[in-house]
DNA sequence: GCGTGATCATAC
DNA sequence: GTATGATCACGC
């Protein structure tokens, strides 16, 4: 059971029903991984514990969790009420290249085509080996959904290509933004300019903000 | 450095 | 209390 693989969507969605109720400490001691005091210096631990019991396997690939399945896998930290603690990294923001590429074969409509939320205790007051694995929900953005992530996503890659940015903040965009994602303050990656030469920026990604996964909570009727 | 998994921590 | 910008760990 331990080399658990999941053959279709319903053998995964069944794995992640099991493991709903179950805490963090109960599982980690099942798969025999060590648990960290807290998430300050492992942020995706919890992310992997998750991914290695319902048995994704694509790694650090650009892929989705389930290649075979075609369905990404995401943690959510949510707070008692299951409003989600987090934003929500989707991927990375591709900064050269992007003369002619559009929405509907961009990374961010193929990795939301279907995603498997689990709902994760977050509240830093619950000691990690305690917090809890909540109801997942398998989710595919709804006409409207995509149309809002669509627009922001738009917007976003349109001052890219023209060379703006370092004028981006977390501000921009409704329900997708960008934020720095990296190692450190130090990395550093080529973009477009101002004046349409080759820059040296830090690494971003795309992040959905909470009111967008708030959404697919909420809609789910999610309880942990 | 890039892409995977994300949360931390400080300014507000 | 919370959002933005910064950061941690790992495989390659």
């Amino acid at each position: 059971m331990k080399n658990f693989q999941p053959c279709n969507e319903q053998e995964l969605l069944n794995r992640a029903r099991l493991a709903a109720g179950y805490s963090f400490g109960e599982i980690a001691n099942y798969l025999n991984i060590a648990i960290p005091a807290n998430l300050n210096k492992q942020k995706g631990w919890v992310g992997n514990l998750i991914e290695t019991f319902l048995g994704a396997n694509a790694g650090s690939k650009a892929e989705r969790d389930f290649a075979n399945l075609g369905i990404e896998l995401k943690t959510i930290p949510v707070n008692k009420q299951g409003k989600p603690l987090e934003t929500t990294f989707v991927s990375v923001l591709p900064l050269m290249a992007n003369h002619g590429v559009i929405w509907e074969t961009s990374h961010v409509k193929y990795k939301l085509s279907k995603v498997l939320w689990i709902p994760i205790e977050g509240e830093r007051s619950i000691p990690l080996a305690q917090r809890k694995v909540g109801h997942p929900i398998l989710w595919t953005p709804t006409e409207q959904q995509e149309q809002q992530l669509k627009q922001d996503w738009q917007e976003l890659m349109d001052m890219i290509v023209l060379g703006q940015i370092e004028k981006i903040t977390a501000c921009y965009g409704t329900y997708l933004q960008i934020r720095p994602k990296a190692a450190n303050g130090k990395a550093l990656t080529e973009a477009i300019g101002e004046n349409g030469q080759i820059i040296l920026t830090r690494p971003r990604g795309f992040y959905l903000k909470k009111s967008f996964t708030l959404q697919i909570l909420q809609n789910a009727n999610c309880y942990i």
